[in-house]
DNA sequence: GGACATATACATACCATTGGTATGTATAAT
DNA sequence: ATTATACATACCAATGGTATGTATATGTCC
């Protein structure tokens, strides 16, 4: 292959033929000569140009994955004709609406069997989605009286650590049952703050995905 | 070096070496080569007859680190003079007053930049630690009612998620400042369910530890 | 707009290191 | 004396990474 007109398309193939090998396989057991044999002719000439390293990959991959939601985030985020609460109620409706999710649950294995993704995934959520999106909002909820805290950073953290981690099922696999009754508890939790991030209909669409990891 | 009359110090000291090199340059970081180079004399034979992998030394270290405890735990979850909301209060005020944890504090690097290692450890504490020390506890807890919830298995998971992971400065480095507030506020959290897992004076205590992985 | 120079987008060839294995050997156990 | 164990030694393919080569796109000057 020669030199591509538009070397954007390449970097973009590579990403997302490595997204899909990082998800499926993980991250330490895709090589990258299973990169290359996806690439359709290119060859490690072309990875090493745009990327300086496989790690280096692995945070574009990542990074990519993050934004996809990221417009309709800072639209929910600066939408002054909703409370803080309900911005953030918004944000998880959003979030689990999402179609692309689905395919996902279907493909992905456990991701504590793929450890070095998780660890950029969540590294990636604490140092971007926490403070751009998660505090601004509780703040706002503070502000406007519909959150009640004396701790909105960490309340943030917690949140988001919580929904985006514990509850995950593809981090810990478990039943249905186990996740709606995960769910609940986190209501529960939330109550005294005044937040429910999880309505009784997203816990179903929740159980849904959910469906597909399984274990049976 | 010929054979050992006692192979289980061969073994043991191949995981203590492991442990110390896994801890401070990771896993991933950690060559074999790295490992037989301070085994004083072994060699990779050595390694391979007591181990079949890699991975299976990383297993028995993150073993070895979480069977550290468990006699101590056992007797606390076991102690029916203690209501089963004081056994989970022990078991949190022992498991820090560990004097072995403060040399791990001051030479381990942020966990998530050893990510096959805290996966590890993670899926140590949710398969073991969680069903065999916090749910007894919580149950008992719930049967003599200073414990309320609908959730016990949950809750226990919540309650090690956050304490063990969540507030845990190996894992995520944080201000002393910002550690204290978690601490309280994990405190409210549990506040509704009868349980204060973290004193004050174990706060104090916590912070002190941190003090050494603190950016400064 | 055509010619030339330069920068870019790759391909090719090569490398040390890695985790792992097959086999050999000396010593402990039986 | 025989066998089983606890290693040592020698070897391997595959890996992530690099150095260098080459063709094409792009900018520039007239």
């Amino acid at each position: 292959m020669s030199r591509n007109k538009y070397p954007e398309e390449t970097r973009q193939l590579i990403i997302d033929v490595s997204t899909k090998l990082f998800m499926e396989n993980g991250y330490e057991k895709t090589s990258l000569q299973d990169i290359i044999n996806h690439l359709g002719g290119l060859t490690k000439g072309a990875i090493y140009h745009h990327f300086k390293s496989k790690e280096e990959i692995l945070y574009a991959v990542v990074t990519h994955i993050c934004n996809g939601n990221i417009p309709i985030m800072v639209a929910i985020r600066d939408d002054k004709s909703l409370t803080g609460k309900e911005r953030l109620e918004k944000m998880f409706a959003v979030s689990l609406q999402n179609p692309k999710q689905k395919d996902v649950f279907a493909v992905t294995p456990n991701l504590l069997d793929n450890p070095t993704f998780l660890s950029y995934y969540i590294k990636m959520v604490v140092s971007d989605t926490v403070p751009y999106y998660i505090v601004p909002v509780i703040k706002a909820g503070v502000a406007d009286g519909s959150i009640k805290t004396e701790y909105p950073e960490e309340l943030s953290d917690l949140i988001m650590f919580l929904s985006d981690v514990w509850l995950n099922p593809l981090i810990f696999q478990m039943s249905t049952e186990q996740l709606v009754k995960k769910a609940k508890l986190l209501n529960q939790l939330l109550h005294p703050f005044g937040i429910q991030v999880l309505s009784e209909d997203l816990i179903m669409r929740l159980a849904q995905f959910q469906t597909f990891t399984e274990i049976k």
